[in-house]
DNA sequence: ATCCGATTCCCGTTCAATGGGAAGGGCCGT
DNA sequence: ACGGCCCTTCCCATTGAACGGGAATCGGAT
């Protein structure tokens, strides 16, 4: 935009703004915004000014700031994440309904697991996985299949570089982690105890579209004492079954 | 921005690319987008590789342009739609796994109803609407509840303006739709045969939260000749749960 | 080989966006 | 009541990011 010390566009400084809202942080104050994406108060002010215009962003009753429905409606209205989700979601009630723990589903994102979604049975046990949040790719079930059938690039460049733990036990040697992965391909699932929480086993299939291609990954978390012969073949089933439906469902 | 004829915010013009994507028009080329959206062709190349740029768009392998998963991301992460929705889910499950029909979540979003979440049986009827679609307020069982219970100013102005009929038995006449919301208001629940397709039966009830303020709709759609009594009764139970769920999934 | 459309590159123009500063307003603690 | 603190709104001179017409290039279809 014109005259940008930084030399930024507005697309950029858009997404900063939005950027700053999550989970734990739905409402802001303008200044809060600006503080938190970096931008001088005024611009902040203008900008948040713009995007609620706009119904990007809503004002509540106290002229405080949270992301607008209009922008969940165009997020959603043509995504393909959206495609994927519905012809998920009847598979992962059936999971949840019968393994009672959470039942999550995960893609390839720039590099890291993106949860899509999510259900939680009641009694289930901890879980830092949200929908639309995201974990690096060897820290979880979910990950590792995603990792294990992802572009080969990819997969160097994570074994290269930084492998951050997330718990005391996740996996951050790469040899190790090369011969999960390759555990991964000749098995089709795999378990991993404790590499998100101590107390937690995450167990994850991959599910892939018409030409075999996988393009996410299907994954419950258990209690670590669980067995997990059982989930698996639950898993394993319910991924033939959301492959399935993507192909059917439209032409 | 600078320069733009039309005196347009940059925000605006990517509210408008934005827009010009929907369910069944998902990945487009630059051109075609900047045609929809009435931009001059180069710049509606800049604007759409600026959004490439930031991930709110993606490029395919043919190099037509869908809308990101970081745009997904970053409209769900800190939205409190996923909030009342993940309250609701559980909810609902249990309503459709009971009706076996269509059973779908809306909210009022600028006068209109807005549906943020739908399940639907694998032999369920007709239906039309769609996650993150819309629909008028007077067209269907949902919106009727959110008109019900909206604020006054928004249900005058609606029982005033043009009323069109989505269906031929779509209520258009002021009068009877008064009746049919003071109806709801005194039942609690509201059965609309035929508003949306002659096939089928809506019927809604609203979902309050801690305070008693309605902030959404839940509904099923039936065939239309079922019998609707015992389908009340489920939805106002989960209505019921749902707020409960509200209330006290977060202080 | 020839069209037609999408896309990319170029470049002079220009005003929308910028951001510092000042002033207004509300809340809280003293 | 008062002062401090922060959020917000208004003002305005400055300026370079964005604009968009046009030409060139690519690519698929006929």
């Amino acid at each position: 935009m014109a005259n940008s010390r930084s030399g930024e566009t507005v697309t950029e400084r858009i997404v900063r703004v939005l950027e700053t809202f999550d989970t734990d942080r739905t409402v802001q104050t303008a200044s809060e915004i600006g503080r938190r994406a970096r931008l001088p108060s005024s611009t902040a002010h203008r900008i948040v000014a713009d995007l609620v215009e706009c119904g990007l962003l809503e004002r509540d009753e106290e002229q405080r700031v949270r992301l607008g429905m209009r922008l969940w409606e165009l997020a959603l209205r043509g995504s393909h994440a959206l495609r994927l989700r519905q012809a998920a979601l009847p598979f992962m009630e059936r999971v949840q309904a019968r393994v009672r723990e959470h039942t999550q589903l995960a893609v390839l994102e720039n590099g890291e697991t993106l949860f899509v979604e999510r259900l939680s049975h009641p009694h289930a046990g901890a879980n830092i996985t949200r929908i639309a949040g995201r974990l690096p790719l060897h820290a979880s079930s979910s990950g590792l299949v995603l990792l294990a059938h992802g572009p080969e690039e990819l997969r160097e460049r994570v074994l290269a570089g930084p492998l951050e733990a997330v718990s005391p036990e996740t996996a951050t040697d790469a040899a190790l982690l090369r011969r999960v992965l390759a555990g991964i391909r000749r098995d089709g699932v795999v378990v991993a105890p404790g590499t998100v929480e101590a107390v937690s086993t995450g167990v994850a299939v991959p599910v892939r579209e018409g030409r075999g291609r996988v393009i996410a990954a299907l994954s419950v978390v258990l209690p670590r004492d669980t067995p997990t012969g059982p989930v698996a073949e639950v898993l394993r089933s319910a991924a033939a079954g959301i492959s399935a439906a993507l192909g059917t469902h439209r032409p």
